[in-house]
DNA sequence: TTGTACGCGTTATCAA
DNA sequence: TTGATAACGCGTACAA
């Protein structure tokens, strides 16, 4: 069944049946209905490809993240999906891992299937060597670019972004507040987010003329998922002769380890020891006590990063970077502070 | 830069271009290279909608699911790709929700974009009442369908599933026999692999010539993810006075929120009772004690899923109902019982 | 308001 | 080994 076949069944031309199909008011009601119902008795559907040919598009965008399994990448996924289906766009998603080349191969196949735009979700795409980011400088000048919690400016490149810098300062601030000294902060990542997180962290310190011992950033060098690995690395430091009354994490996982390292040591949380991680993810409900963390607005950013994507396939001028503010969410295991 | 382009450039055909393109042999070396050279000196790449609409086929498979940022689903929607990737497909995503009516649209909007096949993830999208299961059934006779952790039985439709049935009685069974009475089954939905679990518990107690009390098949009437909620509600079912030494819940969250009001009340895990959850999420890792949990090993179900559809699509015949077993998962919240 | 005819960029068939 | 050309199915100027 092709355009051809319901046009000679209507009795009418295929440019009177395209322009049914396409919704133009510029046809007789009673040939819009004749051609209407033939369609609907053959089942017919556009071909999608011939479609795509003609019109050069088939609205459909790429979306790159490096695991789709990770909690939180999946959220972003789910988000972004979810509005560009609203606004018409089919997703392709494509999981490239953390290897560069594997990304860049991702890119370009992407770029093959001639998508409309592509989205890279997450920070792990960007490398501090610009001259590494060249694939995405290229890709830019001929497709957009979305960039989810990472940034790079160019042409063609649009990025949004939670202040990860600020949000990290501020719950370090809350911890310097609430009377911790030996503030542990824990990450397991060199990324463009990551590094906003350490640098965050470090600025607290100076903000209360107080002096940032590094041996207080301490990098876990494995998954955040290996929650008995980060549960035993924390433990390690503690005996090392390291002190601590707080943990900073730059994920929910690895405060959760830390967290498991205080219930078995039989530490109270938050009298002895205060915790706080990234993300604000269910896992902050799950654990016992409940684990205050950052919120970052997730939902809130893909929602502006699709609109700034549909904005920008419609030709409108959208702004290059878009950056939110973080939340410190207090739930039980850190000390409230009392206002003044 | 188009094939006509290229086949000038390089002073051929484009009959040639294209035959240099697919990698056919009966083309001589000197004119490969020559083709090869334009093509790469102009950065030519074919046109993916003029090659789709050629050969009927972009290479891509539609993915459905529910919810993309649900761990579970995320995993698989994960897995799926990789492999499919792997195999030189594209993934158009469609999150549907749990709604009927958006997952019907959803099958037939991926139908439009002329997948070469559509996945169905998870067991929200088949019906009871068989009659409704017609949207999936029509689609099948133009496109294959897979299923993942449900089964449908037609032709065109594959379907790869765990064995939760017996899985589930399994771990009642290893409760009974590791001397708990009072076994609170907990679960919030009736989908199908939901009622397979359901059945599963209760076919234990047959087995042991015991009866089972209905009244210790707890439905929770929310989210799964609403841990504070599954909490309150065990503990109401304790303030009643349902006497419960074991939990099984159908999913991880669940057993979680089980767990948490164990903690909260002071009741010793595993000693005093005894909780298992599904899925051996990363959750099961978070909890303190670490909780044992159903596998349903989702990785393999996920390969094979890809193998089955891959070898359909090459015409190969697949079996179209594939089960695996399911595996009981001791961790910190279950006694072992004594080997004999 | 409707119809004709061409272009979109490939692949594949057939002939040379 | 290569080339000419007909599909593939749609959208759309342009003509009527």
């Amino acid at each position: 069944m092709n355009i051809y076949d319901i046009s000679k069944l209507a009795g009418v031309s295929t440019a009177t049946v395209s322009r049914v199909i396409n919704g133009f008011d510029n046809v007789k009601p009673a040939t819009r209905n004749k051609v209407l119902s033939v369609m609907a008795s053959q089942g017919y559907t556009p071909n999608a490809f011939a479609r795509g040919l003609g019109l050069n598009t088939m609205k459909s965008i790429g979306i790159m993240c490096a695991d789709s399994s990770d909690m939180y990448l999946a959220k972003a996924v789910y988000f972004i999906e979810r509005d560009l289906r609203e606004a018409g766009y089919h997703c392709i998603l494509t999981c490239t891992g953390y290897n560069r080349d594997s990304q860049r191969q991702a890119l370009s196949s992407l770029m093959s299937q001639h998508v409309d735009c592509i989205i890279l979700v997450g920070s792990t795409f960007i490398d501090k060597d610009n001259k590494n980011n060249k694939y995405i400088y290229d890709a830019s000048s001929t497709v957009p670019i979305m960039m989810l919690n990472a940034a790079l400016e160019h042409k063609g490149i649009y990025c949004v972004l939670c202040d990860d810098y600020t949000a990290t300062q501020t719950a370090t601030l809350d911890l310097i507040d609430s009377g911790r000294r030996d503030i542990l902060y824990l990450f397991n990542s060199y990324s463009y987010s990551a590094e906003k997180k350490s640098s965050g962290y470090r600025s607290a310190f100076e903000l209360r003329n107080m002096t940032c011992d590094e041996r207080y950033l301490q990098f876990f060098n494995g998954s955040s998922q290996d929650i008995e690995g980060v549960c035993s690395f924390v433990n390690n430091l503690h005996e090392k002769g390291l002190n601590f009354d707080a943990v900073l994490a730059s994920d929910d996982f690895l405060a959760v380890g830390a967290l498991k390292y205080a219930i078995r040591k039989g530490i109270r949380v938050p009298a002895e020891l205060s915790v706080i991680g990234y993300n604000n993810s269910i896992l902050t409900n799950c654990s016992e006590p409940e684990l205050s963390s950052i919120d970052n607005h997730l939902e809130l950013l893909c929602q502006n990063l699709v609109k700034i994507c549909i904005g920008t396939l419609s030709g409108e001028s959208m702004p290059q970077k878009t950056v939110f503010g973080g939340e410190l969410v207090h739930k039980k295991t850190t000390l409230r502070i009392e206002k003044e």
